[in-house]
DNA sequence: TCACAACGAGAGCAGCGCTCTTGCTTTATG
DNA sequence: CATAAAGCAAGAGCGCTGCTCTCGTTGTGA
């Protein structure tokens, strides 16, 4: 979806041969593009690159992208889905939301080790020249509102911390607070503003350590990332559900 | 410091007329290389463009750095001390330790905010080609050092919270916590290792919503990033000391 | 059957990092 | 002081990049 023709064809358009093809080498664009990514780096994309993978001219690419920024843009969207499929079929997995929510986070850092520069794309420094279009922003959400979803299952069965939730509170200023709750409404969350602070808490947390993990920050600290990024998972754990709900509980 | 000459040359060097020329085109190259950085980006650093702007042939470029990498490494080292020197500047500026750990932190993400392409340099995807060397770990490591060496102080005081520590003792595996404490007798900390572990903690959770609010992943949960950023730190200083030590007591 | 649209390839543009050669200026030496 | 050596800047040129335009070929709908 949300393809980037260079004109925009409606319909579900009648298989004929011609489109059937065109499928197919979308495909194979997709697939070699995704390969170049892999391996050079979203920055160093290069279409010329592409073209010979996937064995044509490089001015073929042209009547199936505009630009190398749509092929990109086509490349974000599709890891965003990626990574958020991932997180959804971890979380799947799992009745009890604490354990999902553990699971999700998990497998938010284990995509992005396992696809990093797909992972890098997302969310390093933005590529030069490109800025990313609107259509992105929407697959780019359904993580954290995966995430904020299951915070709301917790909430819903009265599992949140009070404590925890108190002192989120206290230290949430009116301005932070009003915004929250204007995200709540627009995404439908029937949440208290603290609950949602500190679902976002635990998801900026296992980010950022996602993040260093996958562009080499964390080795200086430890060569054992796994269990680092577990511990920190447990403490996010804790801070929402309380100290008592340790690991063992939510496995 | 640490320059990528094609040539080393050991001593001073007496003040010539050619040796100070080559210092002020030394000094405009990394002046337009800074410009050319903030303006497009790390990736999209171009050699022709910094000798445009400095107004040589590209060519000429090569008497001063033998490539492209060995420029980019000259920034990033000094982007490295720029930052730790922002930091050190902002905590020192305080006596009491949990209050320049509070000013070191927000400092930490000020520069960042302030300098977004040498961060980006610093702490996102890495560039294509381009592989960090050796000496780029020593101004690397030195905002880290300066964070946990103020913890130390801390502990020093014995002002961090017995809980906490407690806490995260119970979540260190055996692995980690022995990486933690080879890493304290590398760098030379006086610190239990989950104490240790309390502040790299303390400081990767900065570093996230840092990482998040630069590379614009913050933008959709809040468009007022500084107070959220606040509270963050507010909240790993209560895990430091305990809640007790709100904000307040920090300033 | 036939006009039309889609398609792939090739040539060519400007820009990139980098190398090599050429001429000039500053330095160090006899 | 004259001269050889070293440093410096510029230009040409290599292969690479994204992108545009043109030109045959091929599948499609009337």
């Amino acid at each position: 979806m949300t393809e980037a023709e260079p004109q925009p064809q409606p319909q579900p358009q009648r298989s004929t041969l011609r489109t059937r093809r065109r499928e197919e080498v979308l495909g194979a664009i997709r697939a070699a593009a995704g390969a170049e990514l892999e391996g050079q780096g979203a920055a160093a994309l290069s279409l010329r690159a592409v073209a010979r993978r996937v064995g044509l001219a490089p001015s073929a690419l042209y009547r199936y992208f505009p630009g190398r920024d749509d092929l990109l843009t086509d490349l974000v969207v599709a890891a965003f889905d990626a990574h958020a499929d991932a997180v959804q079929a971890a979380a799947g997995r799992h009745r009890d939301p604490l354990a999902a929510v553990r699971a999700a986070l998990l497998e938010y850092r284990a995509w992005a080790v396992a696809n990093p520069a797909r992972f890098g794309l997302l969310y390093g420094a933005p590529v030069p020249g490109y800025a990313a279009p609107p259509e992105t922003i929407g697959p780019g959400a359904r993580v954290g509102d995966l995430v904020v979803g299951l915070v709301e299952q917790l909430h819903a069965q009265h599992r949140l911390d009070a404590e925890s939730l108190r002192h989120r509170a206290s230290r949430l200023d009116r301005g932070t607070a009003s915004e929250l709750a204007a995200l709540a409404r627009r995404r439908g969350y029937t949440l208290p503003v603290e609950a949602i602070a500190l679902g976002v808490d635990g998801f900026v947390r296992i980010h950022g350590v996602t993040v260093m993990e996958v562009f080499g920050q964390l080795r200086p600290l430890t060569s054992r990332p796994a269990p680092y990024v577990e511990q920190t998972v447990d403490a996010v754990l804790a801070e929402l559900v309380g100290p008592a709900a340790g690991p063992r509980e939510a496995r």
